[in-house]
RNA sequence: GCCGAUGUGGCCCAACUUGGUAGAGGCGUUCGCCUUAAAAGCGAAAAGUUGAGAGUUCGAAUCUCUCCGUCGGCACCA
């Protein structure tokens, strides 16, 4: 150990040790709790930052700590390598996109190292690699062989800069999430994984985790999902054999309905609307309402302004017998319930601003509940049109009127009922929706795992059989950055023979999303080098579900839901036999920066020009001091403010921390180890204490999480030993004894935030192949020398703080009453009145009430 | 608009789970020591109506309600 504290010497050599060590290697075993640490694993950008380093840094304080408790830790690291950026660099500069993606990897691991991460390297996969994305396509032959998977031919979301379609997630709120340009819908043959199947399922698992998750990530997921129960129900049309089947959430008001409104894309539309008058009226309006649907930019907040047009036919109200005109609305969603609904202006505000923009009648249909409610009973007003005296809908739950042998019922059980009557007379039936749809997962791209399908004109659609995986992506392809997969114009890809009837075929040219390679990951790590299955089932089993799992906000829905159904899907092929995939997850907040000259703080990117780089303060300040600050500066959740004087701070505690073990490393190792039944001084004993209730505390800290209260408690540590007065020289053995248990806990406890200088002042304190390498373990807080000796007791009259008073602790409630009440301070507030009662709380207070 | 978080010294935050002395830790500020001087280092100090109001309670930062601010998610989903 030096005496000074270089961190970049430390770092190296330590890094070293542990490459050559492999003592963050591990394997299977049954005789130590096993513990699964996993953290978001990066796109190959290129380079590291700092919202990385925070990622990684807590998982890696958590492995650290796991570890020392005796867990068997996995802790492995990999690539999301396919995507989008590596085709953009093959385009721009022309080189392959596994060129460029390999060469980020390495740069990218190199800076993982300089960081000291203790990864399990030897189970790095990329997604790139065959050997990676023969499994997303094995997988994808399993869901095609269960009708997991199919091909159909629908309006996708487009987006028009990069060319390519983006799933429902990827196009939440009508931009894309990669680049924000406005998406568009396009009709294209595209293949769909059916994630709607496992929609429930996503649902009711969510109990089995709600107390690892956040709940907003949760409830951000249970509002994708977006359950709602309701009932079909089928409306005739007047002079034809057709229906229309709507959904309704309130089929209570259905005696206020004063129109069908239906999607412009709605199939019955050119079925019935052939030979009408109104005919072309009503396709122009069709096709205008899809027209701008494709283009139109949506602001948030932003609704468009409904618009319909009258069809000239009649549904007739199953319920009432009642005849009502069936319209075109630019608000009814095609891809939602059946794409068409019953209009019920009184009691929804969608179908009051339509019915207020066309003068279409409005029937109340529901009343608040009141205690009067005897006389709705007879529908005085069955028939009125309420459009003067209704300002708004009113949405409330209620009771029935002027809805037939209905009205008097709540609508509670009113909707329960009626959709079975509409079931039992066989026009419709209760039924249950969800917003969810199934996965897209084509994209027009070379960067991805090609889709393993042939197109043979005489067999149709045959799936590449499993002897011919993986599929390989081609050495030589044109970037041109058009609409079309780059593999539909490489002839050595495309052009292959049927499997089944050996004739010419073509491949499937399209690549799957890359949020399936993310899907499984982390199962791979266990045995990311199988040949014969993407992994085995015992391995799997020993080391899954994933105890802790650690990434950004941002994949709250996406990639956190593709991962739950995923695992549903491979329990369901047998692979597996749970149905979560995470137990605990934490989601943590941004790293934002000052943008200079604005004092505004926004998330550290490029274009914002406030980015640091990790390189350079680990240039400064080491790979430690960056770690501790990041992990101090703030709860994990929260966001986490850049400020280069807190790094500072971070290396001025290191340096003292270090600078009191190279101090002390010379009068410790001496010390006999049982030492404890000596004397010990006010100053020891006050030492030990403070020792003992630190390692409590980091304990619990780091159960919960609370990594910065965690290196709080170590600095106050610190300044305990620094107060005590305690120094090497004058020490008696009882006082380095307490010393050394403080050093060492504290040397400890800091490893799982800066590990190598840990280890430096773990190998100063005397100990051979420092922490790692010597097998250490955790300390244990004893309970006994944590305890205070002596309580200060706050006495309280009123209410109101007035004294104190010292007591060892337990001091049984009578004797700190009476204590309180002989105080001299209190007796001055007691004197002459009288106590109404003494309230005493056993280590805490005593409150008297006087009047 | 709906849903969910959150609000504590100048700043980042602790105490909220389990009501009991408002302050642990860091940054910043001021002062002292050290120094020819400064930096570093060491030592010390100042600073809050806990967003506002009400309720429950002997006692509220903590529990409940209302409002305000900030952040996030969703938003024609029938």
């Amino acid at each position: 150990m030096d005496e000074k504290y270089f961190p970049e010497k430390i770092e190296e050599k330590w890094q070293q040790v542990w490459a050559d060590s492999g003592g963050f290697e591990v394997e299977p075993d049954k005789s130590k709790p096993e513990f699964y640490c996993l953290e978001m694993l990066p796109y190959p950008s290129g380079f590291l930052h700092m919202g990385h380093v925070r990622n990684y840094s807590i998982g890696d304080a958590l492995s650290w700590y796991k570890r020392l408790q005796g867990c068997n830790v996995i802790h492995p690291m990999g690539w999301d390598s396919f995507g989008q950026p590596a085709e953009q660099a093959a385009i721009k500069r022309n080189i392959h996109p596994r060129e460029w993606t390999e060469e980020n990897i390495a740069h990218m691991r190199a800076q993982f190292k300089r960081m000291g991460f203790s990864f399990d390297w030897r189970r790095e996969v990329a997604a790139h690699t065959p050997e990676y994305y023969k499994w997303d396509q094995w997988f994808f032959l399993k869901m095609l062989e269960r009708g997991l998977i199919y091909r159909k031919n629908s309006p996708v979301n487009w987006c028009p800069k990069e060319e390519t379609v983006l799933s429902n997630e990827q196009s939440s709120g009508g931009v894309c999430w990669r680049c924000g340009a406005t998406v568009e819908k396009r009709d294209l043959e595209q293949w769909f994984i059916r994630t709607t199947d496992y929609a429930q399922a996503l649902l009711d698992d969510m109990q089995e985790i709600e107390r690892g998750w956040p709940e907003r990530v949760l409830t951000m997921q249970r509002n994708w999902i977006g359950k709602s129960s309701g009932a079909f129900i089928d409306f005739p049309i007047k002079d034809t054999d057709e229906r229309v089947r709507v959904f309704t959430t309130r089929v209570d008001t259905i005696y206020g309905a004063n129109a069908i409104v239906v999607a412009a894309e709605h199939p019955l539309l050119a079925k019935l609307m052939a030979g009408s008058v109104l005919k072309d009226q009503v396709e122009q309006f069709a096709a205008r309402v899809k027209a701008n649907r494709a283009v139109s930019v949506k602001q948030p907040g932003e609704e468009e302004a409904k618009e319909g047009v009258n069809t000239g036919l009649f549904a007739i109200n199953p319920f009432s017998g009642e005849q009502i005109p069936v319209w075109v609305g630019n608000y009814v969603l095609m891809e939602y319930g059946t794409g068409a609904v019953m209009s019920v202006p009184a009691h929804d505000e969608r179908d009051f601003e339509f019915a207020q923009k066309y003068s279409l009648p409005i029937r109340r249909v529901i009343a608040r509940v009141t205690h009067e409610q005897e006389q709705f009973r007879h529908d005085p007003e069955m028939g009125a049109d309420h459009s003067r005296t209704m300002p708004h809908a009113f949405t409330d739950y209620g009771v029935l009127i002027n809805s037939g042998n209905w009205s008097g019922k709540l609508s509670d059980a009113a909707m329960r009922e009626m959709a079975e009557y509409a079931q039992a007379h066989g026009f419709g039936e209760p039924a249950v929706t969800y917003r969810l749809r199934d996965w897209g997962i084509s994209r027009q791209r070379f960067w991805g795992a090609p889709i393993p399908v042939i197109y043979c004109a005489a067999c149709g659609i045959v799936p590449v059989p499993e002897k011919d995986l993986p599929v390989v992506l081609p050495e030589r392809a044109e970037f041109t950055g058009t609409g079309q997969s780059p593999l539909a114009n490489v002839a050595e890809f495309v052009n292959t023979t049927c499997p089944k009837c050996n004739e010419p075929a073509r491949r499937e040219t399209d690549t799957m999303d890359t949020f399936v390679d993310s899907s499984w990951y982390f199962f791979r790590y266990c045995d990311p080098r199988n040949q014969s299955a993407p992994f085995d089932k015992d391995v799997v089993a020993y080391w899954t579900p994933v105890d802790q799992y650690i990434g950004g906000i941002e994949h709250a829905v996406m990639h956190l839901l593709y991962t739950r159904f995923w695992t549903k899907m491979m329990r369901d092929i047998g692979l597996i036999k749970f149905n979560e995939p995470v137990m605990k997850l934490l989601t943590q907040g941004m790293v934002t920066n000052v943008i200079a000259g604005t004092g505004e703080w926004k998330a550290m990117s490029k274009s914002a020009g406030n980015g640091v780089d990790p390189d350079e303060m680990i240039g400064i300040y080491g790979a430690d001091a960056v770690r501790l600050f990041i992990m101090f500066a703030a709860p994990p959740e929260n966001e986490l403010r850049w400020q280069e004087t807190g790094i500072e701070g971070a290396v001025r505690f290191l340096r003292r921390v270090y600078n009191t073990v190279y101090r002390w490393r010379e009068s410790l190792p001496d010390v006999p180890r049982d030492a404890t039944t000596e004397t010990f001084s006010d100053a020891a004993r006050r030492l030990r204490r403070k020792t003992h209730q630190t390692i409590a505390r980091i304990t619990d800290d780091f159960e919960q999480l609370h990594f910065n209260t965690s290196i709080a408690a170590l600095m106050e540590l610190l300044n305990e030993l620094g107060d005590s007065g305690l120094a090497p020289e004058s020490a008696s053995a009882s006082d380095a004894f307490a010393v050394r248990e403080a050093l060492e806990a504290l040397v400890l406890m800091l490893t799982p935030f800066t590990p190598h200088i840990a280890e430096e002042m773990w190998t100063g304190l005397g100990h051979t192949n420092g922490v790692l390498g010597s097998g250490a373990r955790w300390p244990a807080a004893d309970e006994e020398l944590a305890r205070k000796e002596e309580l200060e007791i706050p006495v309280q009259i009123n209410g109101k703080l007035r004294a104190r008073i010292t007591a060892a602790p337990d001091t049984p409630e009578e004797t700190l009453r009476a204590a309180a009440l002989a105080d001299e301070r209190v007796r001055s507030y007691t004197d002459g009145r009288e106590i109404v009662k003494v309230i005493v709380v056993p280590n805490r207070l005593v409150n008297v009430v006087v009047r």
